[in-house]
DNA sequence: TCTGGGGTCCTAGGGCGA
DNA sequence: TCTGTCGCCCTAGGACCC
């Protein structure tokens, strides 16, 4: 058996949990310089604020209805979500987390009973102990605890928070009552493809034969069908994977067309990239490399140009990346354009232990130091107090983030006080 | 004026060596 | 030496997730 535990409104319970003044009123989170809406709480759903919905766009409906409205505060949101999962860990062994709000919990060797009573017991004590609330779906597959957790979710008035699919009536019950769109895996190209011959709900796409299923979505669709079926085509993976691609990408606040412009940015980019990598403690010997228009801009062409490059070695050097990155960028730049987001992508990723010695190493051990150096100089002082020649001196890298809460939890000068 | 960022996996198609 | 075929690898692009 396994279980899908969500926190509700992820980002907005962790703010309703130092301002406790907020609950019952419409709350939403904004993205990365405030530009689209990334959670609600159920009060702003219910006015109908769609999720990504453009903050300028809805502007008069926020001051309308008094919505309150905040930065994502990602240190605030991680640290409690560590505490989340530490609680669950507490409780179940075999746990994955599959994001910063959701671990599927695998029951092996439990009875369907105390497998009931755990997920309840699990959603008092976070609840309890870190003032978030949680649902928990419980099924035989990944993907029907998927169902199991939604149905928990939107009746929580009967459920409590825990709803199980413990029956075939009930599997079948689920599948007939959910639109394929609001399947896990089933996204909008899908759904589509699924309405045009009639399928809506998941009962319709149970019915449907698994060539067809499987010449139309891919093995990835294939393995959706039989877990809905009840049979597991997914298990838990456990533990820390490291990651196998590191990306850095940002909009601009405006566009650019300068070359010059463009080579600070991603060399910008390369070395909060290679930190990242550094920090993982791998290499990487692939780079890619984008620049892009508004997409959103009604008049004019529409370019997205990238590239990608292999290096003749493998490395996690700032400075190796960023020369690569920008040689790349040289590659694809078209002057005359304006350019409105760009972004470097590390693949090819491997552990720093197993390094593959080759003829092109250059001053290996030197930038071993070097780049050693540089992070225990960020680590005392402030991230990126070191910059490469090509990084802007000036610039202050900052996002807009004018209504970002106190990182209540991890900064001593933010603890709340209580009088 | 203002529309996020960071991932994973799969497939098709081309290059290339056996 | 030339040609056809097969399978592997790589890459780009598309789809999905949060």
């Amino acid at each position: 058996m396994f279980a899908l535990i969500d926190c509700n409104n992820f980002y907005a319970s962790c703010e309703r949990v130092f301002q406790p003044h907020l609950n019952g009123k419409p709350l939403v989170i904004l993205s990365n310089n405030d530009g689209c809406v990334i959670a609600r709480s159920n009060e702003a759903k219910s006015l109908g604020i769609p999720m990504g919905a453009p903050a300028f766009k809805y502007k008069e409906i926020f001051q309308k209805n008094n919505v309150q409205i905040f930065s994502s505060n990602f240190t605030l949101y991680g640290d409690m979500s560590n505490r989340v999962m530490s609680i669950i860990a507490r409780h179940v062994p075999e746990v994955e987390i599959y994001s910063i709000d959701e671990a599927f919990i695998k029951f092996s060797g439990f009875s369907e009973d105390e497998a009931n009573k755990k997920c309840k017991e699990i959603i008092n004590t976070v609840l309890k102990w870190t003032g978030i609330p949680v649902s928990i779906g419980l099924a035989s597959t990944k993907s029907l605890a998927k169902v199991a957790n939604r149905i928990a979710k939107k009746n929580s008035h009967k459920t409590n928070g825990f709803y199980s699919i413990s029956s075939e009536k009930k599997r079948l019950e689920a599948l007939d009552n959910i639109f394929t769109r609001d399947i896990w895996g089933i996204g909008l190209q899908n759904e589509k493809k699924l309405s045009r011959i009639n399928v809506k709900t998941g009962m319709d796409f149970i019915s449907l034969p698994d060539k067809w299923v499987k010449k139309n979505m891919s093995i990835i669709g294939l393995k959706l069908k039989k877990e809905l079926e009840g049979n597991p085509t997914l298990d838990i993976e456990e533990g820390k994977v490291d990651k196998k691609s590191i990306a850095t990408t940002r909009s601009f606040e405006s566009e650019i067309s300068s070359l010059d412009d463009l080579i600070e940015r991603i060399t910008t980019f390369s070395v909060v990239a290679s930190k990242k990598l550094r920090r993982q403690n791998s290499e990487c010997n692939m780079i890619c490399v984008f620049i892009r228009s508004n997409p959103f801009k009604q008049d004019g062409k529409k370019y997205h140009f990238s590239l990608t490059g292999s290096l003749p070695f493998s490395t996690n050097s700032s400075i190796e990346i960023s020369k690569f990155a920008v040689s790349l960028l040289r590659k694809i730049y078209s002057n005359n354009k304006l350019y409105k987001k760009a972004g470097v992508i590390l693949m090819g990723l491997s552990p720093q232990s197993n390094h593959q010695f080759s003829m092109f190493d250059k001053d290996l051990e030197k930038q071993k130091k070097l780049m050693k150096s540089i992070d225990s100089i960020d680590n005392k002082y402030g991230l990126y107090k070191v910059r490469l020649g090509s990084q802007d001196q000036k610039r202050i890298w900052k996002m807009k983030r004018q209504r970002l809460s106190r990182n209540y939890t991890t900064e001593i000068d933010d603890i709340l006080i209580v009088r």
